[in-house]
DNA sequence: TACATTTACGCAACCGATTGTGTTATTTTT
DNA sequence: AAAAATAACACAATCGGTTGCGTAAATGTA
């Protein structure tokens, strides 16, 4: 007598001297099963320790119990909320995550694809690498029935749910922003342009200038991984311009942050001299002399929202659909960018 | 023809002439498989874009390609590192990852640990919630000869592989410094003592307090959860003591951080008055000012070890093992506790 | 040439739960 | 009381690989 043999729904059915039909669907609550016998399934079931085997339940059903999700880095803070919003659902329903991180590499989201088909996921929610072009890998899956729901980095290439903010709301709010705070000379640091989120933001950025006929100099964009690195270079570029700017939109917060770092060792008084705004409401936001202003994102809402799609794409059978679910943001208001003597547009 | 039927052996092995037995050796490389047999078997493979049924693999086995991690919160810089460590070794061995928090719940702890199971986890990586002191749900598991493999927030309760880093010594190192910064009013921000982890670095704490000879003052010494909230308020009661500490010792740098915050709202001197050390190195320490001094983790490390730990109990069979593996930290220096006439120890 | 090996592959059971299709009693309807 | 409907359960196939055992052909050995 092995001790460590897992319980199956025969050693059930052989004590109860029932077939193991019964017990599968007693303990499922099928109506055709009596409740006595029911009850008397569960009872034994929870005496002996049973606990179903999601594997054969999956492999019979052809259907898993798991969503899986690809996102380029997983110690980003807005990531990490994204994933608790897609946990807290998919838990709710019954369904286990796995994630896998593509560190932003095409290569390596094309192998977590595959990986993750070969677990057969009942859907995928993905967040695009920097550099992703071609969408086939998850065009794949959409022919293999499993449902494909893209989330804040999306694609407008292929059918699919989209789950994003409005990025090109937020670009327009941050800089209009810093134009009233009066500001005339404002730079942005961008990222990948293959991406709709850093896109978005830009072209907002640019509608503003636009629309208070701001004059757009070119000299003014940078674009970059927005890392802290690359961030603090690009702030030390642009200071260094005979002309600098007399603000910063940043992409992202870990940029912005590292603007105001090196403004601060640079001597450039915040937000008089150079005011900033970042993107995401970090937890580094907060903490940074001066607080940053940000635009902050509705992230664990997303994730909620991207899982309820999947759900809701999986009963509905059609696997591709396309619609896109756009979600609101805040600007939200601190000293880097605060003038004391402008008022703040409501 | 279904399009999105999908690919078996059984389809390979039809248009081949052969049994599926073949195929499916000669998709495994099995010796007994002729080169040139293998060779055709997997280039109608790859032409028909078969990809093999993880779940049907791992019924027949009774062995899965999934590696289960229990956590507190997802969204902690250091535990995010702490996954990626894990997800670094798994991926290469061919394991995926399933990720599930705990929320510093016992409830939830056992629940996960349940559906874990359910999935045929091939091991189990957990991190344990604050308050968990019951371990049954663990040594379930390891009953059922999936392995347990405890990390950072481990228990010395049951039998299990552990794999920590010396809370004892970085909790002595941080106080000694204080020390060497002339320090003499030492206070503790200290979190559960249920947990390994915040009852070492208090021990640490007391221990070096001993050998300088300071006493010790038990109105110094906080318990919270170590939230921003909670440090911030821990430091607004300790500072407003009559005889308030001219140091803190933080077990972590959310508490550090916050305590910094007030102090410097409360227009003290950092780290003149009060000198400050956090632990962890998020990114927070970087980003405050003054820079938090902090204990850097081998948070990446740990993950992998962990990881590693899981599939060497898969290959020795014996699932329960109890060997801890304890790693090096590293005093962090920053000038929130670097007094200017002061050396510092190396 | 006769026998022993080796090579290359097939047969069929198996992993554990699910489900369409029966098959009995038992109850309801007319 | 006979026919129809319902309740409660069992049979056996199925999901897609995997694996112990068996076998025929090819090769090696004496």
């Amino acid at each position: 007598m092995k001790r460590n043999k897992e319980v199956t729904i025969y050693d059930i059915a052989k004590e109860l001297q029932v077939s193991p039909t019964t017990v599968s669907r007693a303990l499922n609550d099928h109506n055709s099963i009596s409740k006595e016998t029911t009850r008397t399934v569960k009872n034994l079931a929870r005496k002996l320790g049973y606990h179903p085997n999601a594997i054969a339940s999956s492999l019979r059903k052809n259907k898993t119990n798991t969503i899986g999700v690809i996102i380029s880095w997983i110690s980003r803070p807005f990531i990490a909320s994204l994933i608790s919003g897609i946990e807290d659902v998919a838990n709710q329903a019954g369904y286990n995550v796995i994630i896998s991180q593509s560190c932003d590499s095409y290569e390596r989201e094309v192998t977590n694809t595959k990986t993750l088909y070969s677990s057969r996921v009942a859907g995928l929610i993905a967040s695009l690498a920097m550099e992703t072009q071609k969408y086939d890998h998850f065009m794949q899956l959409q022919r293999k029935d499993i449902p494909v729901v893209f989330v804040d980095r999306v694609s407008y290439e292929m059918e699919a749910d989209r789950v994003i903010i409005d990025n090109f709301a937020a670009g327009f709010k941050a800089t209009e922003h810093l134009i009233a705070m009066g500001c005339q000379r404002i730079a942005h640091l961008g990222g990948s342009q293959y991406r709709n989120i850093y896109k978005g933001r830009q072209q907002g950025y640019l509608e503003a200038l636009k629309k208070y006929n701001i004059p757009i100099d070119e000299s003014l964009i940078l674009y970059s991984n927005l890392s802290m690195e690359e961030g603090y270079k690009c702030a030390e570029q642009l200071l260094s311009l005979p002309n600098p700017p007399d603000a910063i939109f940043a992409a992202n917060d870990s940029a912005a942050v590292s603007a105001i770092q090196y403004a601060k060792k640079a001597g450039i008084r915040i937000p008089d001299e150079l005011a900033i705004v970042g993107f995401n409401d970090d937890p580094i936001a907060s903490i940074i002399d001066p607080a940053l202003t940000t635009i902050t994102h509705p992230a664990f809402e997303m994730g909620r929202i991207a899982a309820l799609q999947v759900l809701k794409l999986k009963e509905s059978k059609s696997m591709v659909q396309s619609e896109t679910i756009v979600l609101k943001t805040d600007l939200l208001i601190r000293p880097s960018s605060l003038r004391k003597n402008k008022k703040v547009l409501t």
